[in-house]
RNA sequence: GGCCCGUUCGUCUAGGGGUUAGGACGUUAGAUUUUCAUUCUAGAAACAGGGGUUCGAUUCCCCUACGGGCUACCA
């Protein structure tokens, strides 16, 4: 089915893409593909003095962990090449001439230096309808000596020039009707002085330029949608515009403010999908899948915050998350997020996920702790049996590291205070009777176990938490004779044994 | 400061003029698991405040308070 829903997202290669920006992505991309439409992924890099090598490379990692893709992209391809905006360059500086042209902008030849001791004397300094009257601009010099100081190379930008007490309305898609007035905002600036559009004017052209019918962001834009309203009908395409979704932002767990990239060192817990190097320091930043998320929980568990479907499921799978997604179950209001439930979105999707699923994620977790060579088959049962005690990837290791290898340290607290001579005649004598025997179920073992501290005068109950130190060496793990009987009779034996030396 | 957006358990949220205000995470207690986890059962826990409108407001309107966002030649 084909349709002209053409939705975009643009992230800035300057710093990781933190989740804030991974959630206004899967809205674009749940609000796309529920319609049939097309995703786009534009790169906001023209902003060259925080660019950073690799993030670009680094976004594309981040979506394709996801499972999201973009339709069209500088990595996809399109119709609308190039999807880079620096790319883009030549482009931009037409349109910014033409609003000039047409009386709705202006060149500033204001330095940087000049506005900032500015801003320093004057409190709340603006570049607006009052203060532009006494700045230098192409508004307050004589026309040819504005072309003049443009001939000879003077540096300048072109400023948007906003209306005075304009009401500026539109429809936002999350939030209805919003209004401002033009004397609140600025005389942005569209074109800067090293011929790179602001987002302000780039946004605008490259969305008309591509066709974008839905332009969703973060509330965080939601001050600036003014000027690029106005840029759309100063343009003459305002029939074009698209329709405006401006997304709740996601908010540290105490509420003080937007969740940022440092908080994630802050908090104790990842803000980036997979881990980031901050240029800046050269620290790395681990990310959801470095501390054992799988891409289900993770996707579930940033849908869930700021949307749901009304009824009271909370588990969506991408499939269904396209299925059910609708702009207006969106919330309004910016979400805390919470690291306790996002572990259990993960915990619930470990669950529910086969071996087969889990084999890929699990292996490597088992080899970087030396268990390399194990056997596929063996350790596919081995997830299914421990795999509802996982709740991040990671815990696969402490949760199974006892099927492959002989624990080193005993819980010895747990054994200790009630060990005797009577149990150690009896582990030394179900060992012996082990060796003497077939066992080939954990059934049959349990009743051999019973049968002999029945025979010893033992409870069964006194034995079994030594037995499982013995095979465990902690107080954790599945069935303690499924236990013994998935590492097999040889090894049983010799866990007994060794674990007998240490306890005397 | 100005402008904009918002406010239901600690957190994520459902609901909506008359409800015992529902669910989930977390938390507490109990059961199961002769361990731990899982699972199950039960419990504590919320409509920011004040004015309207109304027979009736948590729900609609206004004000206040509080929170968030923006206020760059960053996005």
């Amino acid at each position: 089915m084909e349709n002209n829903i053409r939705v975009r997202f643009a992230p800035s290669p300057t710093g990781g893409l933190h989740i804030g920006g991974v959630r206004t992505i899967l809205f674009n991309y749940l609000f796309a593909k529920k319609h049939n439409g097309k995703f786009i992924l534009r790169i906001e890099d023209t902003d060259q003095s925080r660019f950073v090598e690799g993030a670009e490379d680094y976004i594309f990692n981040c979506l394709s962990w996801c499972g999201i893709k973009a339709d069209e992209s500088p990595r996809d391809g399109g119709d609308y090449a190039p999807y880079r905006q620096s790319e883009r360059k030549s482009i931009y500086r037409q349109y910014a001439e033409q609003l000039v042209k047409d009386g709705y902008a202006y060149y500033a030849f204001d330095t940087s230096e000049e506005l900032e001791s500015k801003r320093q004397v004057i409190e709340n300094f603006k570049y607006d309808h009052h203060s532009r009257q006494t700045l230098r601009n192409s508004l307050n010099i004589p026309h040819e000596a504005a072309e003049s100081l443009i001939k000879e190379g003077a540096p300048h930008v072109i400023r948007i020039k906003m209306p005075k007490d304009e009401n500026i309305h539109f429809t936002d898609m999350i939030r209805g009707e919003v209004s401002f007035n033009s004397s609140e905002v600025d005389d942005k600036v569209l074109l800067k002085a090293d011929g790179m559009p602001t987002y302000h004017l780039a946004v605008v052209v490259d969305d008309y330029l591509m066709k974008i019918s839905h332009a969703f962001r973060g509330e965080e834009w939601l001050p600036s949608a003014p000027v690029h309203i106005l840029l759309w009908k100063y343009l003459g395409w305002a029939d074009a515009m698209p329709q405006w979704a401006h997304l709740p932002l996601i908010l540290k767990p105490n509420g003080h403010g937007k969740l940022s990239k440092r908080d994630g060192e802050k908090f104790g817990f990842p803000v980036y999908p997979i881990n980031w190097i901050e240029p800046s320091s050269g620290k790395k930043a681990d990310g959801f899948l470095d501390v054992g998320f799988l891409p289900e929980g993770f996707i579930n568990m940033l849908a869930m915050l700021g949307w749901n479907d009304g009824t009271e499921q909370e588990i969506f799978s991408m499939e269904e998350l396209i299925e059910k997604f609708s702009m207006d179950r969106i919330h309004k209001v910016g979400a805390k997020f919470d690291y306790e439930k996002a572990k259990w979105f993960n915990a619930e999707w470990i669950k529910r996920s086969t071996a087969d699923h889990l084999m890929p994620y699990v292996k490597p977790v088992l080899s970087k702790h030396g268990i390399h060579d194990a056997d596929d088959e063996y350790v596919k049962t081995i997830i299914d049996m421990v795999k509802e005690r996982c709740h991040l990837i990671g815990d696969f290791y402490e949760q199974s590291a006892f099927f492959f290898t002989s624990p080193d340290k005993y819980d010895t607290n747990a054994v200790k205070p009630k060990w005797n001579e009577e149990k150690a005649s009896f582990f030394k004598a179900f060992a012996d009777d082990l060796k003497a025997s077939e066992i080939s179920s954990s059934l049959e073992l349990e009743t051999k176990f019973k049968d002999l501290a029945d025979a010893k005068g033992l409870k069964t109950g006194d034995v079994m938490l030594p037995f499982r130190i013995m095979l465990v060496g902690g107080k954790f793990g599945p069935q303690v004779f499924d236990i013994a009987q998935k590492i097999g009779k040889a090894e049983t034996v010799a866990r007994i044994e060794k674990a007998l030396a240490a306890f005397n």
